[in-house]
DNA sequence: TTGATACATCAAAATATTTTGATGTATAAT
DNA sequence: ATTATACATCAAAATATTTTGATGTATCAA
């Protein structure tokens, strides 16, 4: 179980993994692999309509996910690489239990 | 962007990154940390009614995130460390990118 | 063989998320 | 100033997920 003090932390795991759980953002985050990217470019890459693609590059960036740079007309979308590195890190507690089971339903 | 043979992985990871997307399955997820439950161990442990907690397993374990062992009457659930590890790796993929900004909108 | 326990499954209702199309705002080019 | 571009926001509709309560199935104990 978490301690106390990680609970903060939790609920920003649980936005990040809410971020993450649709196929379209997955794309999007996909597209952010190799660097900056902006709405125009997932439009030209996605086929998805503006709205629906600020729709969900909303998500990403309430969740932490993604960080954004304005120049000009355009915004630049890029994936946070702290926040990445959050959820890897509470992966690896997951995995990191004693495995000594408890007597079920005593 | 991820190479072509990772596709079937991919669809993967979206099943799993779904999974995680709700917060009660993620508490359900943090008691596994300590090893096997059971469904009755949890609605001890999270107040949720039995159906309820049935679904969210059943999330989860089509998910391929938990395993399942039967033992008697009792059913023990327990971390799948494989797909951890997966969604790990994934996750690392998207922090390797070679940061080459691409122009926008050209 | 009867009853209790542990859990799964189901359909309907409740709730939440996503999509759409319209409109709004800021920047920049003419 | 006017127009076009890039993107955000909004409300309504469409769709998906979750919850509930009832019922089903398998195991075990008496």
């Amino acid at each position: 179980m978490l301690k106390e003090s990680s609970k903060v932390k939790k609920e920003n795991i649980s936005k990040l993994m809410v971020s993450f759980s649709d196929p379209f953002r997955l794309e999007i985050i996909d597209l952010m692999m190799d660097g900056e990217v902006c709405v125009c470019d997932i439009m030209k890459l996605t086929n998805l309509s503006q709205s629906r693609i600020s729709y969900h590059i909303k998500i990403l960036k309430e969740a932490g996910l993604i960080a954004d740079r304005q120049e000009g007309r355009w915004v630049y979308y890029s994936l946070n690489k702290e926040s990445l590195f959050l959820i890897k890190e509470w992966i690896t507690s997951l995995t990191d239990y004693s495995s000594n089971r408890k007597r079920c339903c005593e």
